[in-house]
DNA sequence: GTGGATGATCAAGAATTCTTGATCGCAAAC
DNA sequence: GTTTGCGATCAAGAATTCTTGATCATCCAC
C-alpha cells in the first residue's frame, strides 16, 4: 500500500521535526508547511491524505483555514489547539467526525488518531474485500489467499467479491447474476455455473482449507468460511 | 444495495415486535430469535451482518453466547444491558469496537449505532470507491457519474480506481502501471496512456463538468477535482 | 430400474478486451 | 525553420475472457 501522506501545519520548526521523524518512522510520509500560506501550496503539490493543523498560526486561524480547505479536498483534517481554547469552539467548528487534539499531546496519542481517520476515510481498505486470510484487491485484479497471489478475471473477480461479502449466506443464481452482471438473463444460472467452477478451480477445490464454496441444491450457492 | 439483515436476540416478544417494525420500516430485514437456542439456527440460517444482543436470556447470559458468536462470524455485536449492570463489565467484555445500548433506549439512537457498526465494518461501501459525484462499484464493473452509469472494462476500472484514490495527487506512469497491472513493463507508459485516452472518452471529455485527467507533461498523471 | 431434475465440467465459437505499432499535433529547443 | 520529444489518438492483430451447447454424474421420485 502507497504510504499516507500527512500535512503538518505547525509553525514552531522543532515541534514540526519532531513529529517529522516520528511519523516518518511509522511509514508516514510528511509533508511539512509552516505557514497557512506554505500550506496552501503543499495542498495543491501533493494532496495529502489526512491534515494536521495547529489552531494558531502566525498567518491567520487554523478554524478559517479550515473551510478552506473543505473547499479543495475531503481528507480528515485533525486540529492543534491548546487546551485553554474553549472546547465547546473546537467541537462547534469540527464537522463529518473529524478530530482535535489539545497541546501538549502524547505522540502516541496522535498516531491512534490519525490511524483511526485514516482508517475511516477507508485510505487501507478502499478497493479491497478483506476476509481473512482471504484478500480481494480489485486494483490489482487478484485475490490473495494465505500469502498465495491468485490472478481472477474480471467476472471471477466479482463473483469472488460477491461471495465474500455474504460470506455464510445463502445466494440464488439470480442475486448472483444481478449483482455481478447487473439485470437478468435466461441463461444466468449457467453462466454463473461455469464462473463457479472455474473460481473453484482457481481457489482450490478446498479453498486453501479455509473456505466451502458449495450448493444447496435449491438453486442457491453458500461460500462459507470451515476455519477460524 | 443489498438491505442488512439484523440477527435481534430478545427474549420479550412485544419488544422485539416493536424493534422489528421499527427497523423494518428502516429499510433493514430482520430476524428475530427469542432464545439462544434460535439464535444460534438463524446465525446459521441467515448469516445476519449485525447482532442485537439481549444479555438477560431465558438460556443462559448473552456474554458468554458472544465468545461463541466471535467462532461463527465477524458481524458487529450490539449488547442490550439493564442499566443496572455493572458498565466495567459490560466495558470489559466489548472487544473490537462493538458496542452496547442502555435499557431502557430510545430507538433512534439505537438505530444510529447500528448505522455506525455497518459503516464501521463496511458493509455499506465494501467492493465501492466514492468520490462524489463518481461512484467506482467493482462488484457490478461500473462507474456511475451523477446517476450516469458506465460501464467499464476491468482495466479501465483499475485505472479510474487508482485514480480515484489518489486524486489530486500526481501519478507517475509507472506507478500507474504498477499499481493497476503490478510489476513494470518497457511499454507501461503507451499502454497506460491508451487506456487513459478510452477513460477520457468514456467519461466525456470534461469528466461530467467535476473532473479532470490531466497529464503534468513530466510523466505523470494527475486525476482531480474541478468543481466542488 | 427408469426417468427427470439438478449441478459440474468440458469444449469451442463468439465477443470483448488488451497491447502494440503507426501517425498526428503541439511545443520547446536548437 | 527545423528538429526533437512527448502526449494523444487511431487501428488492427493478438490474447483473453465470456457465453452457450453438450455431456456426464448424482440424487430423488416414480
Amino acid at each position: 500500500m502507497k504510504k499516507a501522506t500527512l500535512l503538518m501545519v505547525e509553525d514552531e520548526a522543532d515541534v514540526l521535526a519532531i513529529n517529522r521523524e516520528y511519523f516518518e518512522g511509522k511509514g508516514y510520509e510528511v509533508i511539512g508547511a509552516d505557514t497557512l500560506a506554505q500550506a496552501r501550496f503543499q495542498l495543491e503539490e501533493h494532496s495529502p491524505d489526512l491534515i494536521l493543523l495547529d489552531v494558531m498560526m502566525p498567518d491567520g486561524s487554523g478554524f478559517e483555514f479550515c473551510a478552506e480547505l473543505r473547499q479543495k479536498t475531503n481528507a480528515p483534517i485533525i486540529f492543534l489547539t491548546c487546551r485553554d481554547e474553549n472546547e465547546s469552539v473546537v467541537k462547534g467548528l469540527l464537522q463529518g467526525g473529524d478530530d482535535y487534539v489539545t497541546k501538549p499531546y502524547d505522540l502516541n496519542v496522535l498516531a491512534a488518531r490519525v490511524g483511526a481517520q485514516l482508517r475511516r476515510t477507508g485510505f487501507m481498505t478502499a478497493g479491497k474485500i478483506e476476509l481473512f486470510p482471504l484478500s480481494i484487491d480489485f486494483l490489482l485484479g487478484e485475490a490473495t489467499l494465505d500469502d498465495e497471489c491468485i490472478p481472477l478475471t474480471q467476472k471471477e473477480l466479482q463473483l469472488l467479491g460477491c461471495f465474500a461479502l455474504f460470506a455464510g449466506r445463502r445466494l440464488s443464481y439470480d442475486e448472483i447474476y444481478s449483482r455481478a452482471w447487473g439485470g437478468s438473463s435466461p441463461g444466468a444460472a449457467h453462466t454463473v455455473a461455469v464462473h463457479v467452477a472455474n473460481l473453484r478451480k482457481k481457489l482450490g477445490a478446498d479453498g486453501g482449507g479455509w473456505f466451502e464454496l458449495s450448493n444447496s441444491g435449491k438453486g442457491e450457492y453458500i461460500f462459507s468460511k470451515v476455519r477460524y
